[in-house]
DNA sequence: TAGATTGTTAATCGATTAACAATC
DNA sequence: TAGATTGTTAATCGATTAACAATC
């Protein structure tokens, strides 16, 4: 390589943007998966998405897939390759803080294990709650979560408390060796750098369909 | 006016990334309402989200909100008019849908009344589940529904049905004057271009989680 | 082969950030 | 007044779209 050639490009980097979509198209593709569909072309997930079809060709090729002309994507082939791309083929363990409503629909969830969460224990704090068994697990008391995360080598941390204990929680799983934090308590949590948090807001949809219904546009985007 | 002056530009589309950060102002900013802050800077607001301080600023603008130099933004007073602006200060009255464990946590949600929604009915397809209540709502059978809609002027539909039923769900509510649907089943929903769609989707979020935690970027953004 | 569809480069568009004047 | 902070214009950056060659 000659000593004046530009440096390679890191661009490492995916589109922020891109990467929203990404998930968007894991879902169709599984639908149109289980319908049977072998082939689909960059023409119809575009129209699904209400974006341009060349936008979906650079999506594909971020992830670095390979359709083929005149055909289209192999939709088991581009499923796999998202699902590889997303990590979600492989197993992340989980545990979930706080055993009320949104946390027992939450645990009955067919999506968790369908996207590589495993989750091997519940805690709460409410004694009345203990050992009462909320979809297949006996809830533990929060004293045990230390031992678990150890011998489980847990992942991820599912919050699911009042928003006025959930800033506690995440405190408290942040200094196990967690790496991830999935909250739905309405409220944002901080957590140290190395601790990824995803706020799971859902007032701020509420918030975005109460203005679309003020201003009713008719041609909503779906990607807001 | 000198006829050969400019036209005055419409200009009138909010950037939707704009229209995505404003639901998280309007949550912090009624955190810090509960704590008696009076004022808040633009420098505040960005250090919370990890953007710049003039997008705080531009986003503030676009609203129309006028802050002080020196003293920052009145918190009261910039929460209400993003309330304004949001039309989450004006009530819409709303049905759920699917009276099982998700919708039992959303209808116990207290967001949904500080965001303006007014429920007004309970629907489950379930003989089992008619009449037993749901969060103080005795559950109904589909069948009311339309009455209902009519009844009470329902401008939004909650979907908390499972995948398969779905759709189904939709199209029947589309065909009644609803104005939204809320959907939380994961499924992409498709209706009539008046009916405003908001796809709940709680796979993106793990996906997304994932996604980082394989990559374990450090500095993960807010807004993905 | 002809036509459809992908993949990619270049052009456009929109969003973010830098610079700085205005204001309390 | 001096300093802090807003508001806005101009410059930069990134994302979308148009154009078109490559390929099955």
């Amino acid at each position: 390589m000659k000593d004046h050639e530009k440096l390679k490009k890191p661009k490492s980097t995916i589109p922020v943007q891109t990467l929203r979509r990404i998930p968007y198209y894991h879902q169709i593709l599984s639908e149109l998966e289980q319908q049977g569909e072998q082939f689909v072309s960059s023409k119809y997930l575009a129209h699904f998405f209400h974006v341009d079809d060349t936008q979906v060709r650079k999506d594909v090729s971020v992830i670095g897939y390979k359709g083929k002309p005149k055909s289209g994507y192999s939709v088991t082939g581009l499923k796999s390759a998202i699902g590889d791309f997303l990590g979600i083929n492989t197993e992340n363990t989980a545990i979930l803080i706080g055993a009320g409503k949104l946390g027992s629909a939450l645990i009955e969830y067919p999506g968790l294990s369908e996207y590589g969460l495993r989750l091997v224990a519940v805690f709460d704090n409410d004694p009345k709650k203990l050992d009462k068994a909320v979809g297949g697990f006996a809830v533990q008391p929060m004293e045990n979560l230390k031992k678990v995360v150890q011998s489980f080598d847990v992942g991820i941390a599912i919050i699911t408390v009042p928003k006025t204990a959930a800033q506690a929680v995440c405190d408290l799983v942040a200094e196990q060796k967690i790496k991830a934090i999935w909250n739905f308590a309405p409220t944002q949590l901080s957590a140290p750098s190395d601790v990824t948090v995803r706020n799971e807001n859902m007032a701020v949809g509420l918030a975005l369909l109460s203005h679309y219904l003020k201003k009713r546009t008719a041609e909503s985007a779906i990607f807001s």
